[in-house]
DNA sequence: AAGTGGTCTAGACCACCGT
DNA sequence: CGGTGGTCTAGACCACTTC
């Protein structure tokens, strides 16, 4: 059951992608959309509000909501976990599967997981492409005790639709720390780069709804080719 | 004013900084802040809901809403603009003047800036020292016609506070957009690296609440004392 | 079954923008 | 001034966790 708020938020965003609001370049008035949609004004606010933050439109109190017309494309939204596949939906994402394997958590592991040493994890190592362009090199872990299964067949493809869809995994939050680095030797030449290149690397803790981190993974990303995108609200700071 | 919303979020954000939750590790229930505070259900919503997004806590349905622990300390928080500012307000926080100067806005910056082609622009590069290191250059660019007034002595210490506590400018949203590319042999002697080692940059585009963009600035991070934090949650994406 | 967070409503009033 | 977004309320009902 998907909520109002969602479900409203998804036919705006489909109509500002559809260009309806060309003309005036602003949405609706809230009070419209209530009627519109036969909702509250509150339900219209938080659907409006998912839009904020996806970089969508922008708010100005007495005057209405307005488009962004230099809402960029091509930049990987932070909003989103599973960037990749959101953000570049229009464009060909693969992977190529370069190691996956089951092991036990190690101390180092254990507490990066926020689980017990010895545990049984899947490792999972993928070099993705956009458009046939090396994209990034991630390096996943997944606890099994929380994931259950995993296989071949599962990893390349897209691994989250599978743990949401197949797995019914209540995913809830996640942390992610962004930082540059060098790249190693093996890394440049998995991305058709040079050893000591810089590298924008993403670490994920991925949690579920009761706050088991399920997921630890690392994203070594293209320099060229990869940029970051983050919303900004000064709401509440 | 600032709104009960905000108020309370700032009240149960300095009980946890106080540890007064660390027996049970939980926040008190919506319904006891509702009483405790004599306000709406709602507006303790509102209030957690900001929590939840600066990464100190998370909303378990059922159950309650849990202090995370791993609540890492040391990042630069992409939730707030002034990451510097904030989240190191435990730290010596210090800026060197590097160059400060009026300009016109010729083509290129007319096209990021959204202004005209000679919009007359303040110029503002500066190194910004955490604990006495150097942390980030930061080059920005100022609309006059917005910011109106700026001087020396203003941008050696905080601007944004100037903007908005004095100026009483409206600042709305913004843009960050988070990339790594090699330092330059100017950048790195800055920041004590060397030439062609990694940095980690992010450009901001920074608009008041009617959506004029009064700052373009770009900040270079030294790569080994800067990593950025972002709080994700998967609800409504 | 009781407790607690998630969704939703209907309506009030305020703050700000534009005419 | 009317229009529109921002804050806030009181209450209802649902979904999930916990016992």
């Amino acid at each position: 059951m998907v909520p109002k708020y969602q479900q409203v938020a998804a036919q705006i965003e489909s109509d500002i992608i559809d260009h309806v609001y060309q003309e005036t370049n602003k949405l609706l008035t809230e009070d419209e959309y209530a009627k519109k949609y036969q909702v509250s004004r509150n339900t219209v606010r938080k659907a409006i509000e998912i839009l904020v933050n996806k970089g969508y439109v922008y708010q100005v109190q007495g005057s209405g909501v307005f488009i962004r017309t230099h809402h960029n494309k091509g930049y990987v939204n932070l909003e989103k976990l599973q960037g990749v596949t959101n953000d570049f939906s229009d464009r060909r994402v693969e992977n190529k599967l370069l190691e996956f394997k089951q092991l036990t958590a190690d101390e180092n592991l254990a507490e990066n997981m926020g689980c017990k040493v010895g545990t049984p994890i899947y490792f999972v190592k993928r070099l993705r492409y956009v458009d046939g362009n090396p994209f990034s090199i991630e390096t996943s872990y997944f606890n099994k005790e929380l994931v259950i299964y995993l296989d071949e067949n599962i990893v390349k493809k897209s691994i989250y639709n599978y743990l949401r869809n197949d797995q019914k995994l209540a995913i809830g939050f996640a942390d992610r720390i962004i930082s540059a680095d060098f790249l190693s030797k093996e890394q440049a030449e998995l991305l058709g780069l040079k050893e000591n290149d810089p590298a924008l690397v993403v670490d994920n803790t991925v949690c579920l709804t009761n706050g088991a981190i399920f997921d630890y993974s690392q994203s070594v990303h293209h320099f060229q080719h990869v940029k970051l995108l983050k919303v900004s609200n000064m709401k509440g700071s």
